[in-house]
DNA sequence: GGTATTTCTTAATCTTGATTCATTTTTCGG
DNA sequence: CCGAAAAATGAATCAAGATTAAGAAATACC
């Protein structure tokens, strides 16, 4: 049985109908509602999650006790916490559903036990992961070479419908500045 | 036979004999001069780098035409521009070799094909690459969690050797402030 | 449909780190 | 070992964006 996570999938790498059996078998699908958190701080990241509809955040409470949030992820994109994920340790993030969501699970240790099972995903996951690196890189490139206003008005003519789904202060928090810094950005541009 | 690099990615995934063959024919063992370019901006990127002694540096000209450094990467880590390497488009960074180096290259071209042979070392560069992504998300952990002062107080306590090795104002590059006001914080700190 | 909670806006003041420009110190090639 | 270039320091002024403190406008909930 397809789902949207194969479909993706195999945009990367061709997959039998028993390699699809199997990945169906260890995956979980859940409608989660608006502001469910998938992970909280203190606890170990064991699973990742796909994004067959909706969007996560990614964020931590910073020492002035507000949130930061560090990643988005929509349809057809993974999130999780790597660094917990690998080292077994308490997780300082958050990952909470910004809309209702539909959200693919798999958990760390039956993606391992997948990996024996279908190789040919860890070249998926491969290219994923460095997909998610280079971006990772542009996103410091951008930081480092343009103010906060230039990046806020790049972002907004990158990813103009992306910014409609989410509340201004979240895209604030992600960009690296106050809220209030925003609205004079944007009452300035008329 | 075996090499820095082959070492690595034992420590990763199991190789055989046969495997260490391929892989040696395909790679390039180079002594590189300080200051040497592996890339410049403008150039296609065809080739990943692993560095096995030395040092490397990635940075791109900004508008202020000042070099910001978005990467360093010493013994046992990969250098590439991903971005251009996929995508076969002019790259807008410079890699160089920041001391006298060893560097071991293999072309995209050839990993592609060694990825055939020795499909094992998908796992490899899927580990390597997630990393390499959680480094980089630590990285924009920080950029938004610290000032610029707490966060060159951070570096130097992580990772006290590699202050030595370089520059200061290559670091003050990567951590995304002026040389002056790094000497600012230093002279502060008796 | 009205109240409560979230989200967004405005404005005054304050801070961090940039800029500019000059000087000193270190490193390196010949 | 010397001169030139590269790297580091210092101090004065400046600018981007934070902070604080209201209030206004949306949204959601009952």
């Amino acid at each position: 049985m397809q789902s949207y996570l194969t479909n993706h999938i195999e945009k990367f790498v061709e997959l039998s109908e028993a390699d699809i059996e199997l990945i169906g078998k260890v995956v979980t699908v859940k409608s989660v509602k608006k502001k469910t958190f998938l992970l909280q701080a203190d606890q170990v990241c064991r699973e990742l999650y796909f994004v067959s509809k909706g969007c996560l955040r990614l964020y931590f409470i910073n020492k002035k006790l507000n949130e930061q949030i560090t990643q988005f992820a929509i349809e057809n994109w993974w999130m999780s916490d790597h660094g917990s994920l690998e080292s077994g340790k308490p997780s300082s993030y958050y990952i909470q559903t910004v809309e209702d969501s539909e959200v693919i699970s798999i958990s760390k240790a039956k993606l391992e036990e997948l990996f024996e099972k279908v190789p040919r995903l860890e070249r998926y996951f491969r290219i994923v992961q460095q997909r998610a690196f280079t971006a990772s890189q542009k996103r410091i490139e951008y930081i480092y070479s343009m103010s906060d206003e230039e990046r806020y008005r790049h972002f907004s003519s990158l990813f103009p419908d992306f910014i409609q789904r989410i509340p201004q202060y979240m895209l604030a928090s992600y960009l690296g500045f106050t809220p209030q810094f925003m609205s004079k950005i944007r009452a300035k541009k008329v």
